[in-house]
DNA sequence: AAAAAAT
C-alpha cells in the first residue's frame, strides 16, 4: 500500500489524540487535508509523525518509541583501504532514517502504532542486535507502543533507567576527575600515546599563519577572476553576484589530522563513553568508532570546545551526539533534579535545516533515551503546541533550526540559559550570511562559558567570527587523507547546450536508481519535477516553498523508493542521508564549490559507489571548471546531445 | 538563490 493510495481514504480527522487509538488503517489517514492546500488539518499529527518517521515529539507524557524514530541518520563511510575511517557497511545497518533497509522491513509505510499492535515483532528478525539487551530489558516495540495509555511524563525516565542493567555495571568511573578518560582495566590500548598531547595539537587559532593545504590547488583568491558577469547568459544568475567574503571563507582551518589506522580496534568504551551509550551505538550500528569520532570525542568529554571536519558521511552526528549525551549524564550526576518536571535543556544542537534537524534526532535522541535523557526538535514549519508541551515538561536536549529557536527564546517560552553545551552542525553554513545573525542571537542565550562544538564537512575560517567570540580555545579535528582519491564519488560532467538540458535530464534520470536531482531554485525544481513526472518518471520535489509536511513526505517517498527521483533545492544539499542514492544529477551547478561537495556528497556513502553528474551550458563551461578546481575534484567532461550513449550509461548507474 | 519564524 503506497501512501498514494492511503490517502484518499484519510478521511478520519488526524488529531493527536489518535495517538492513542492506533487501528490498522491510520496509516492510510495520511495528512491529506494539510498539504499546501491548508486545510484545518493539523499538520505533523500524530499519525503524520508517524509515517515520518518522527514520534520524537511525544504527546503527552507518552513516550517514543525507539524503534521507530531511533534511526539513526548517520552517515556511513567507506572502506579501510581508504585512507579514511571504514567498516563495513553492512555493520552500519541503520545508518539512515530513510533507509532501504528500513523499506525492505516495510518500515516506513507502516503507523507506528500500527507495528506497535498488530505485527509481530519486527525486530525479532530485523534487528537481531537488539537482542544484546539483557531479557529483563523489555523490546522496544514492547515498551512503547502508541496505544497504551498516557504514560506520565515523570515515569518515563525512571521506567528507562531503573530496568535496565547497565548503567551499574558500567566500569566504575569516576565524575570527579572527569576529564580523565578511564581505561580501567582495559587493554591498555595506549589511545594516547598516539595521540598529541592535547597541548601539542594543532589549537585553532587565527593568527596563525595560513598553511597551505597540501597538493590542493590552491588558488590564489585575489588573482581569482573577478566574477565575469559577462560571460555568463543574460538571464538567470545575475541577481546572484557571488559575495566577496567567501574568499575568506575558502580558507581551511589547520587540524590535527586523525588516521583510519590509528583508530583500528579502538571501541567507544575506550573513548570514554559509557556502557549505556556503547550499546545504544552497537544498536545503531555503530560498534566501533570511525576517525572523526574518536578524534573528537575524548575532547568533547573533556569538556573543551572542538571543530570537527569530517567528510559527508563520516560519522560526525555520532562525533558530537554520544560524547555530548555522555557529558550531560555526567555532569547532572547526583543531581536529584535532573529529570524535574520543566526543566530547562542544558544542551542544543542547531541545524541548518529542518529536515536535518530531524535527522539528526533520530540519531541523538536514542542515545540520549539510553541514559534517561529527552531530546525534542525544535523547527518551524509545524504548530507550536507540540514543541511547547514538551518544553514545559522538560527536555535535556534540544535539537533544531534557528528560527523557531530564536523565536521561542525571544518569547520567553525557551530558556536557554541552562544551555552548557552546543552544537552548530553544517557550522560553516551556519556562520554565513543569514544563518549568523539568529544563530549568535541563539549563544548569546545560552549558558556563558558553555562548551561549544563545530562540525562541518567544509569547516573553514569562515566560522573565525563565531569561534572567536564564543569559543576558547578550540581543538580543531579531522580525518587525514580525506581527498578525491580515497573517494567511492565518480564525478563527471556533461556539457551541452542549454537548450537540450531537459531532454538529457530525463534521459538521465531514465535509469532504475534513486536519482537526487539539484536545481537551483525553487521554481526550477518544481519544474523539473514536473517534467520528469510528465516523462513517465516518478517525481518529487523538495524546497522551500512547500509546506513541511509534503517536503517530508517528499522525502520519505524518494527514501522509500516511491518514486525514483527527487529534485531539490539546497535545501536537501547538506546532510540528508537516503540511502543508496545511485545518482546525483545537478541540472544547475551551484556557485560555490562547497555546494558541490556538500551535493555530491549524497552519494557514494556507505562505501558504496556513486556518481555524480553536472550538466553544464557551454557558455558556463569556464566558471565550472573553477569550482571543480576549488573542490579539488577532478571530473571528466564529456560534451553530449540527447540519445548519446554516454547518458544511458550514466542513468543506469 | 536558498535556507530559517509566523500557533
Amino acid at each position: 500500500m503506497s501512501y498514494d493510495k492511503r490517502a484518499p481514504q484519510g478521511g478520519k480527522k488526524n488529531t493527536t489524540k489518535k495517538v492513542g487509538g492506533p487501528t490498522a488503517k491510520h496509516r492510510g489517514y495520511k495528512p491529506e487535508a494539510d498539504s499546501a492546500r491548508g486545510g484545518k488539518k493539523p499538520r505533523w499529527s500524530s499519525e503524520q509523525r508517524v509515517a515520518n518517521g518522527l514520534g520524537a515529539e511525544r504527546p503527552r507524557g507518552q513516550r517514543p518509541e525507539r524503534a521507530e524514530d531511533g534511526r539513526p541518520n548517520w552517515e556511513p563511510r567507506g572502506k579501510d583501504a581508504r585512507n579514511t575511517v571504514e567498516r563495513a557497511p553492512a555493520a552500519r545497518k541503520r545508518d539512515t532514517g530513510y533507509g532501504r533497509d528500513r523499506d525492505d522491513r516495510g518500515y516506513g509505510d507502516r503507523p507506528r502504532s500500527d507495528r506497535a499492535g498488530d505485527r509481530p515483532h519486527r525486530l525479532a528478525g530485523d534487528r537481531p542486535q537488539r537482542h544484546s539487551y539483557g531479557d529483563d530489558r523489555p523490546r522496544r516495540d514492547d515498551r512503547a507502543r502508541d496505544d497504551r495509555p498516557a504514560r506520565s511524563y515523570d515515569e518515563r525516565p525512571r521506567r528507562e533507567y531503573g530496568d535496565r542493567p547497565a548503567r551499574d555495571e558500567r566500569p566504575a568511573r569516576s565524575y570527579d576527575d572527569r576529564p580523565r578518560r578511564d581505561y580501567g582495566d582495559r587493554p591498555q590500548r595506549s589511545f594516547d600515546d598516539r595521540r598529541p598531547s592535547r597541548d601539542d595539537r594543532p589549537r585553532y587559532d587565527n593568527d596563525r599563519p595560513r598553511r597551505e593545504y597540501g597538493d590542493r590547488p590552491r588558488r590564489d583568491y585575489d588573482e581569482r577572476p573577478r566574477r565575469d558577469y559577462g560571460d555568463r547568459a543574460p538571464r538567470a544568475e545575475q541577481h546572484a553576484p557571488r559575495p566577496m567574503v567567501e574568499d575568506v571563507v575558502l580558507e581551511r582551518l589547520e587540524a590535527q589530522a586523525t588516521l583510519a589506522s590509528d583508530v583500528e580496534g579502538m571501541t567507544f568504551g575506550d573513548l570514554g563513553l559509557g556502557q549505556n551509550i556503547v550499546r545504544e551505538l552497537a544498536e545503531l550500528g555503530a560498534t566501533s568508532p570511525f576517525a572523526i569520532q574518536a578524534a573528537t570525542i575524548p575532547d568533547v568529554l573533556s569538556g573543551g570546545d572542538v571543530l570537527g571536519r569530517g567528510r559527508t558521511g563520516s560519522g560526525k552526528t555520532i562525533a558530537f551526539g554520544a560524547p555530548l549525551v555522555e557529558r550531560l549524564l555526567r555532569m547532572q550526576a547526583g543531581d536529584n533534579k535532573r529529570r524535574e518536571f520543566g526543566r530547562a535543556p542544558r544542551a542544543l544542537i542547531l541545524a541548518p535545516t529542518r529536515e536535518l534537524a530531524l535527522q539528526i534526532d533520530r540519531t541523538v535522541q536514542p542515545i540520549a533515551r539510553s541514559v534517561g535523557l529527552f531530546t525534542t526538535q525544535i523547527y518551524g514549519g509545524v504548530p507550536y503546541a507540540r514543541q511547547l508541551g514538551a518544553l514545559e515538561r522538560g527536555v535535556d536536549i534540544v535539537i533544531g533550526t534557528p528560527g523557531r529557536i530564536q523565536d521561542l527564546s525571544a518569547s520567553g517560552r525557551l530558556d536557554l540559559s541552562n544551555v552548557v553545551i552546543t552544537v552548530l552542525d553544517e557550522a560553516d553554513h551556519m556562520c554565513e550570511l543569514g544563518f549568523a545573525e539568529p544563530v549568535t542571537e541563539i549563544l548569546d542565550r545560552t549558558a556563558e562559558g558553555g562548551q561549544r562544538l563545530l562540525f562541518s564537512a567544509t569547516l573553514d575560517k569562515g566560522v573565525a567570527d563565531i569561534v572567536d567570540r564564543y569559543l576558547k580555545d578550540p581543538a580543531v579535528h579531522e580525518v587525514a587523507g580525506e581527498d578525491q582519491a580515497s573517494s567511492t564519488i565518480e564525478h563527471r560532467v556533461l556539457l551541452l547546450d542549454q537548450r537540450d538540458k531537459q531532454e538529457v535530464l530525463i534521459e538521465l534520470a531514465s535509469g532504475p536508481g534513486k536519482k537526487l536531482v539539484f536545481a537551483r531554485t525553487r521554481a526550477f525544481a518544481e519544474q523539473l519535477a514536473d517534467l520528469l513526472d510528465d516523462a513517465g518518471i516518478r517525481a518529487e520535489s523538495i524546497h522551500g516553498d512547500l509546506t513541511q509536511s509534503r517536503r517530508q513526505r517528499a522525502l520519505e517517498k524518494f527514501a522509500n523508493g516511491r518514486v525514483q527521483a527527487l529534485v531539490a533545492t539546497d535545501v536537501a544539499a547538506r546532510g540528508i542521508h537516503v540511502d543508496d542514492v545511485s545518482l546525483v544529477i545537478q541540472a544547475d551547478a551551484p556557485d560555490e564549490y562547497k555546494a558541490y561537495l556538500h551535493r555530491a556528497g549524497r552519494t557514494g556513502r556507505a562505501g558504496k559507489e556513486g556518481t555524480v553528474v553536472t550538466l553544464v551550458p557551454r557558455n558556463r563551461r569556464r566558471r565550472t571548471e573553477e569550482l571543480l578546481q576549488r573542490a579539488d575534484i577532478v571530473a571528466e567532461w564529456t560534451p553530449v546531445v540527447p540519445g548519446d550513449e554516454i547518458i544511458r550509461e550514466l542513468a543506469d548507474r
